[in-house]
RNA sequence: GGCGCUAUCGUCUAGGGGUUAGGACGUGAGAUUCUCAAUCUUAAAACCCGGGUUCGAUUCCCGGUAGCGCUACCA
């Protein structure tokens, strides 16, 4: 008995195209989920759809679902005592299973055609009644259903929907009912032999002997077509936990119109797995209590719960994203950062494709600098510029640094510091904090009349990182032979004299 | 149109028949720093509307409204 209650769960994705976050956190809630009730977790591909399905699609979701963290148990890839993992590989089962429920008269035959379909539709409409199919091939006579299939005329297979109310259990929603009248006889092959989805999930759910189906609540109004087929069947209704529609700032459902929505999308921006996954968790879930807001996977399996799920739809916010992102660059290993960090260094032409220990020593050294500031990755060339582009004549005609410019006692502040650097090469930290110490007592000027000229000088702003990281960072990158040169202390300091000379 | 789901600060949420309705992101202010996007402190900010039940409803019930979903031989 015990064996039998063993929970069993599965992510079962159509391969038409990217990992989209909602379907993401269906799949998160999953893992966490079976990985809480020491379950089993079945990724199942559902390539009915053999239109929009693609093999390339199937590789990338399960690399987008690696890269998350995320594991199964049993998969096309892992294989596992209910394979197939495919529905594509799984037609026969359906057939054979369509055939056993016409035999026991649970579904039947019909040969209506799309036309006549679409005509009652219209003429439905067009009466103010509910387009619901007539069920028209219901009854028909078991000998005319011979005669018209060995006429070869086509046909599609419905199932029989019961005349009472269907019934069924929401762990997020409570309990659910339909009438009878508002769910139609559903096809469940179509009549070219291809089953339809919600068929074909009803089959392989049962078979594989999933105790809890997790999905997103567009599913929902589906549920009492496949509760029927359970009981049609003859077989347990699992249970049921719809997951709210993740919706863009608009109010409306995420999709790409809103920016990056894909699972690829944030790996390419430089945002972090686990910072995705502690958003995602959070989109819908709350711990008990609701205060705390950073969880490791294994904080999340050990508090997850489906019964705290919340059933109102979630707006996805990038801030909060951001946020967390930051917190856990900030809380990664440095090397970790370096390495995700480098090829949007390479992408942008700043960095060697191999590069050189030195070079890459150098390049966490700037990581470092600057990762604790950026929402993501994918910023940090931008904010990097401060070393590699020099543009005295920009900086100039900058109106914000023009103010601190004219400042009474820059022009002396930047004289006395271009000679005492003169053809200094390095400097170290140490002599640049002799030498604002001096130009303190010389010209009188101290704080933000002494550091922002002395900045704008070097940076082209009067804002930016400490002096004593961002010193050597400049002598030692000029050393380096990058594809984009970093200026010296001693090359930014003459440029920007010469530049002032010529606008004065 | 029908059916279903949903409704607490701008956003994610906690809570719950009597509370100063709590936390977080974001925003404002202050502190710190030469500066800053970091850090710390702090402030503003919410129970959709109408009925009912009740001594009392934001909480329970009903209705409305709005949003979303389903209403396919899509998934």
């Amino acid at each position: 008995m015990a064996s039998e209650s063993k929970i069993r769960v599965r992510f079962a994705p159509s391969p038409t195209g990217q990992l989209h976050v909602g379907n993401a956190r269906t799949a998160l809630f999953n893992w966490l989920f079976a990985r809480q009730k020491g379950g089993v977790n079945v990724l199942r591909i559902e390539d009915t759809d053999l239109e929009r399905s693609e093999a390339r699609y199937e590789t990338q979701l399960i690399d987008d679902l690696k890269w998350l963290g995320l594991d199964w148990d049993e998969g096309p890839d892992v294989g596992g005592s209910y394979a197939p993992y495919r529905q594509s590989d799984r037609l026969e089962i359906y057939r054979s299973t369509a055939d056993r429920l016409v035999q026991a008269q649970k579904a039947y035959y019909c040969f209506c055609t799309l036309e006549d379909l679409e005509r009652d539709r219209q003429q439905a409409l067009a009466e103010n009644r509910q387009p619901i199919y007539s069920g028209k091939c219901r009854n028909l006579d078991p000998a005319e259903v011979q005669r018209r299939r060995h006429a070869g005329e086509a046909a599609a297979i419905r199932l029989k929907i019961p005349e009472h109310p269907i019934k069924f259990h929401d762990i997020v929603h409570g309990d659910v009912q339909f009438a009878s009248e508002s769910v139609s006889d559903p096809i469940i092959m179509r009549s070219n032999g291809v089953p339809v989805y919600n068929y074909v999930v009803v089959v392989d759910d049962a078979e594989m002997k999933i105790t809890h189906v997790i999905r997103g609540d567009d599913h929902l109004s589906n549920t009492p077509k496949q509760v029927a087929l359970y009981e049609a069947l003859g077989l347990p209704v699992p249970e049921f936990a719809h997951l709210s529609t993740i919706l863009g700032p608009d109010r409306e459902r995420l999709s790409k119109r809103h920016g990056a929505t894909s699972i690829a999308n944030f790996r390419d921006m430089g945002v972090l797995p686990e910072a995705l996954v502690n958003y995602l968790a959070l989109l819908g879930w709350a711990p008990s209590g609701g205060a705390r807001e950073t969880f490791t996977p294994k904080e999340l399996i050990k508090e997850f719960s489906l019964k705290r799920i919340t059933p109102s739809p979630a707006i996805f916010d990038m801030e909060k994203l951001h946020w967390l992102n930051r917190h856990y660059i900030k809380q990664s290993p440095p090397e970790r950062i370096h390495a995700i960090a480098q090829p949007f260094f390479t992408k942008a032409g700043l960095l060697p494709e191999n590069p050189d220990a030195e070079i890459a020593q150098w390049f966490g050294r700037v990581v470092d600098l600057l990762a604790p500031y950026v929402d993501k990755l994918e910023q940090l060339p931008q904010r990097a510029a401060i070393l590699f582009h020099f543009d005295p004549a920009a900086a100039l005609a900058n109106p914000e640094n023009a103010e601190v410019l004219a400042g009474e006692k820059t022009g002396p502040v930047l004289q006395a510091f271009a000679a005492k650097i003169g053809n200094q090469f390095p400097v170290a930290p140490e002599r640049f904090k002799e030498i604002m110490n001096e130009l303190k007592t010389e010209t009188g000027a101290k704080g933000k009349d002494l550091f922002h000229p002395v900045r704008i000088m070097l940076i082209g702003s009067h804002s930016g990182p400490e002096f004593d990281k961002l010193i050597p960072l400049l002598e030692e990158g000029s050393r380096l032979n990058l594809p984009e040169h970093v200026k010296s202390v001693r090359e930014r300091v003459a440029g920007f004299m010469a530049a002032r000379g010529q606008r004065s």
